[in-house]
DNA sequence: GTTGCCATTGACCGACGGGTTAGGGATGGG
DNA sequence: CCCATCCCTAACCCGTCGGTCAATGGCAAC
């Protein structure tokens, strides 16, 4: 039988050097960080980082595979009633707030991606079917919002989807990135909307009472 | 005197490390790159490295000299007649122009900025303060753009201008580094534009603002 | 020819990297 | 009590790193 304290323990190591590894990896890079490092970080002996994990790389995988476990889209379920407008400004701010929330590991992947360094297969993969997912949905309800006549017709919906992608992009890595002078992200989304939604005041409930 | 033969091989052999050094560190970054890989690649002995330079940072700094001296702004001085609306487009045609044509080193920088690798003051500096300068520069044709009824006048012109570069820089940053799925950069810009400028193709100036 | 400087080299060094090994305490089953 | 298994460590191995140094070929000046 396996002790109920040695598997507490084994499983509180594992934790405690996973926890570490992440920050470190997260904040120097793969290259940067040293296996005594992170034993030192972890306070525990760099042989019983190798006893977990067989090697850096398989650490490293071990890392990601917990900053990916956030990584879901759970939109559209519930939002059916909706009109198209509310969806994709749903879609838009569940964007947002996902890259604010995870935030560290965003940048963390982000870093990673935009200087090549490899990462295996599978994990770029999931994160770009992750994306593309995310970008058909846009795409989708944008073309949706056409049809109903809620939205712009300035362009086909792929190319105002990708304009909205890389635009969100930009301002998030100006968000993460950039944190002195900080901007006016709302303004910058209500912009968004604007071109999205033409300038009808329509359904947005926000400020700029141009109507008086 | 200084023979001419040997200044123009000291000259050679330094121009060669610097090049090999360029390639190195653009494509595997500082701490990836080793001082023999870099002696192997300008075929001179690791030696010779650390006679020109005194020390791996000092072959840094050189190589981001090199990379910087092109970063230069143009702009404005023969540009002086054209309209506000012209203007503007002429930035922006030159920021995406410039970073199209400095691509690996725009995203050399970019990498190690965002990394938060960190490089001696003085760069960062250097191309924060263009960066700053163009915005300011773009700020200042977009107020002028509203003064005039050129612009569209939805938003102050420091928030008009950071939703620009934020969007620009995404769509950059897509052109850089996302090569394969390309995109329709033309369409973004011109959505831009509409944005900028309003709905209207022509010179027409909209919404007065004698017209209340 | 020799002197002196410059560019260049191969051999070398200590430090540190990832990874290994031999073994030691704890814990539980027989 | 002994043995097996699991966690865990100190010490070690070996390759590579940034960096040094003594030595050398080449070439201009005298």
């Amino acid at each position: 039988m396996v002790t109920a304290g040695g598997q507490a323990q084994n499983q509180d190591s594992r934790d405690e050097i996973l926890k570490a590894a992440i920050r470190l990896f997260a904040t120097r890079g793969f290259h940067e960080t040293s296996m005594s490092e992170v034993a030192r970080e972890a306070k525990v002996s760099k042989a019983l980082i190798f006893w977990h994990f067989k090697t850096k790389e398989d650490l490293f995988l071990a890392v990601l595979n917990k900053l990916l476990e956030p990584y879901v889209i759970d939109f559209a379920e519930e939002s059916e009633k909706l009109d198209a407008r509310e969806q994709i400004r749903k879609l838009i701010g569940g964007y947002v707030n996902f890259v604010r929330e995870n935030a560290s590991s965003v940048s963390f992947f982000l870093r990673r991606f935009m200087s090549g360094e490899e990462m295996p297969e599978a994990f770029t993969e999931q994160i770009r079917r992750l994306y593309d997912l995310y970008k058909a949905l846009l795409t989708d309800r944008i073309r949706l919002g056409q049809e109903k006549g809620l939205c712009a017709r300035s362009n086909q919906p792929e190319v105002l989807a990708d304009f909205v992608m890389a635009a969100l992009n930009g301002l998030l890595i100006n968000l993460l990135f950039m944190s002195q002078a900080p901007f006016d992200l709302d303004s910058a989304l209500a912009m968004l909307y604007r071109l999205l939604f033409g300038d009808v005041p329509g359904a947005a409930p926000q400020a700029e009472p141009a109507a008086h």
